[in-house]
RNA sequence: GGCGCCUUGGCGGAGUGGCUACGCAGCGGCCUGCAAAGCCGUUUACACCGGUUCGACUCCGGUAGGCGCCUCCA
């Protein structure tokens, strides 16, 4: 078991994790009020990675990442389309199963929804205004800022000044602009509420998270996670919230990932639609959406647009090509163990996935260079095991079937062909093989058939 | 205005006080009947100005530029 290494927003350290207790991950997931974007992905696929590999490294790892299925963009949404908020939140909640079960990632191990939590979340604004860190307005619920010392530790950022609400909030009803609702009364045009000890309404934005997480992982529990967008003021007042009730920290490492940037001139014209996490799979194919979205450190901004995409494909075509040479199996050489080591020590070392990804490609070069050394014997099964844990570990299966017989009567044509040294023929076939999805690579055991990427 | 981040070779993107990250693309070669795959070479980068140091791309200060958040956002 490696020593796993986090980088903590909140208090700017690396702090090392305790292999002798569970591991709770709670990552913020997305507001179905549409379909997820590549935005969204990136959290999805950075959480889900790390708890594979502290998994991998013999950690007790436990991932929960939420839907919220309860927001004022829900509601605006389904009404632009003559739905019912409910439904709209369903089919998208089946969407983003859907949109993100095609990255090949398998599922966190829970996935609460806002609405499945009403019960805990009540309960915990109960606990609130109970002890006068929260009070009823109105039918509305407010967290009291002011009365929690330490607000605004996370974004270190100082309270003056501050402000916040969703949209058009009744901040009327608020005693402090600083306030923020954890209970909104239901109002005209509304089609969903839940009963409370303050009338019928919904719980707030924030509030959802701070029930899901205690409910899922207790608290506290070991990483709280998210787009860096989220720190201020969701995370902020997630923090407020269940510090408050229960008078204990909520997590010990807030974890942030940084925003795929994307240019709004190219996304008005070429790029809009690839933006969306199932285009983009459609059209560059799963594997290339999660190593694009592993090229860069977790913390940095991404740059989002075709060309990245594209090079994530001509990445993965090299890293498949070598694994068709390589098959798993052979037990690895010393050098290829010790690349793998390194894969995992980068990955240790705050998640670091680019740099891991370069001794994925130095064995494979390696390799490459001195296919006899004894040393790098079973790189494939090497390069296989580390791709796996960042979630590329399809990139080694060989694909279903082989080359049908049609494929095959003509490549034996195209090798009588060759023999005959009648080149025109040989290469008139390759263009036929080319159409039926074959590509040849002439090599020095004769002639094989690879699937065009 | 407040808080924070960033500026690396054609592009993307790591990292370190003194040693080739890595990938993609281009060009030149090797291999090949020609390709593909692979290999080699290649223009040897760290915004700018000072400072610390035997030595800085890597530390400190400043300048310029870019970005995120600061009522919704992964």
């Amino acid at each position: 078991m490696r020593e796993v290494r986090i980088k903590d927003t909140l208090s700017g350290e690396t702090i090392a994790l305790d292999g002798t207790e569970e591991i709770g991950i709670y990552a913020c997931g997305p507001t179905v009020y549409s379909r997820i974007h590549i935005g969204n992905a990136r959290p999805f696929v950075v959480f889900s990675l790390l708890a594979r590999f502290l998994k991998a490294e013999g950690y007790r790892a436990k991932l929960a990442i939420n839907v919220t299925d309860i927001n004022d963009k829900i509601y605006t949404a389904a009404a632009e389309r003559g739905i019912s908020s409910g439904e709209l939140a369903e089919e998208m909640t089946a969407a983003y199963f859907e949109d993100t079960g095609r990255l090949g990632l398998g599922r966190p191990d829970a996935e609460p929804l806002a609405t499945g939590t009403i019960g805990p979340i009540v309960d915990l604004i109960e606990t609130l205004v109970e002890d006068g860190h929260a009070y009823e307005s109105g039918g509305d619920v407010y967290f009291s800022v002011r009365g929690f010392d330490g607000y605004g530790k996370l974004s270190h950022r100082p309270t003056e000044e501050m402000e916040q609400g969703e949209g058009d909030d009744a901040g009327s009803l608020k005693r402090d602009p600083l306030d923020f609702a954890l209970w909104k009364t239901h109002k005209e045009g509304e089609d969903t509420s839940w009963d409370s000890p303050w009338g019928p309404g919904r719980p707030g934005w924030h509030i959802e998270c701070s029930a899901m997480a205690e409910a899922e992982l207790g608290q506290p529990f070991t990483i709280h996670g998210g787009g860096s967008d989220l720190v201020f003021p969701h995370h902020e007042n997630e923090i407020a919230q269940s510090e408050a009730a229960r008078g204990k920290p909520l997590a010990r490492i807030w974890m942030h990932n940084g925003m795929i940037e994307t240019d709004a001139e190219k996304m008005s014209k070429s790029e809009g639609n690839i933006f969306q996490l199932h285009e983009a799979i459609d059209t560059y194919g799963p594997e290339a959406v999660v190593a694009y979205l592993i090229s860069g450190h977790y913390r940095q901004p991404l740059a989002f647009g075709d060309a990245p995409l594209t090079e994530a494909v001509a990445r993965i075509d090299r890293l498949r090509n070598f694994l068709r040479d390589n098959p798993a199996g052979l037990e690895p050489g010393p050098e290829a163990a010790a690349a793998a080591g390194r894969f995992r020590d980068a990955l240790a070392d705050d998640f670091n996935t680019p740099r891991a990804m370069s001794e994925a490609f130095d064995l494979v070069r390696s390799a490459n260079q001195s296919p006899d050394d004894p040393a790098l014997a079973g790189a494939g099964t090497a390069l296989a095991g580390m791709l796996d844990l960042v979630g590329l570990g399809s990139l080694a299966e060989a694909g279903e079937g082989g080359p049908d017989p049609e494929a095959l009567d003509l490549l034996e044509a195209r090798n009588a062909a060759r023999a005959d040294r009648d080149w025109g023929r040989a290469d008139e076939i390759r263009d036929r093989l080319a159409e039926l999805g074959w590509e040849v690579r002439d090599g020095a055991e004769g002639a094989r058939l690879v699937p065009r990427g």
